[in-house]
DNA sequence: CTAGTTGCAAAGAGTTTGCATGGCG
DNA sequence: CGCCATGCAAACTCTTTGCAACTAG
């Protein structure tokens, strides 16, 4: 969808791409992105194309009313589901032999087609238990 | 926490009651209520309060910022998990089999602790996919 | 040069809050 | 009667949009 390769679009891509995985809010962005110069409008507006684009997913904090955004174009991103801490807030990647065997038992005993992009499944992870 | 059953809050409380396990926006309660005389801040005020108490749960749905509450309060909502269908809108309850298994599977290959409560897969329901 | 992009500021949408009034217990 | 909850309106926060200026190709 975007046709220029602007020196702000520049900027997000590299610092989306240097933080895959993270939860961003747009005014982290804008801030980290400060010393680059780029407005919140011009983040708001790339971080809409990124969305359509796929390349971006919008997730948010359970029992927080904050929307995050983060960057999964990566290739291991597309195979298999995500978990979120709820504690410290890392998203984990899913067992890729667990994801499948989930998918399989949904279209089989529930009928149900999982988007593995807009999925996010809560919880906590090892290391928050232990502490 | 709340401390008298105002007539808001009971007509706030029968009307989740009869629309559980289905998607609700604070507009739409009032929408709906307004008959009965409930302020927006009201609704609000009381979603809270409910959302502490757990039992409403904030739900979003995917690709859109409109953000929804689901009253979540029956024995059956306890002990499963949720799939939402992204086409239709409908919340179905994860058979509990798989429910079962796959927390199994998460805690013994990923060591991830899933949270029932938060947790809502997307996807396609069998109705939508016929269509 | 020309159309896409940006920044700014204003407009919107959704949610929260302060305060006086009203009502539950 | 006393305190909690409500309604209203104002305040806030986050996001979107219109428009003139800028810039990538």
């Amino acid at each position: 969808m975007p046709k220029y390769m602007t020196k702000q679009r520049k900027a997000l891509l590299d610092y989306l791409s240097c933080h895959a995985d993270e939860k961003l809010s747009a005014k982290k962005i804008e801030a980290d992105l400060s010393s680059e110069g780029i407005s919140i409008s011009a983040v708001y507006r790339n971080i809409s194309d990124l969305e359509k684009e796929g390349k971006i997913r919008r997730v948010n904090q359970s029992g927080s009313r904050e929307v995050f955004y983060q960057y999964t174009d990566g290739a291991h991103c597309k195979e298999c589901l995500h978990l979120s801490c709820e504690k410290c807030g890392k998203t984990y990647h899913m067992n890729s032999e667990v994801t499948k065997m989930l998918i399989e038992n949904l279209a089989k005993s529930d009928e149900f087609a999982i988007d593995k992009a807009s999925t996010v499944l809560y919880g906590v992870c090892r290391e928050c238990r232990e502490k």
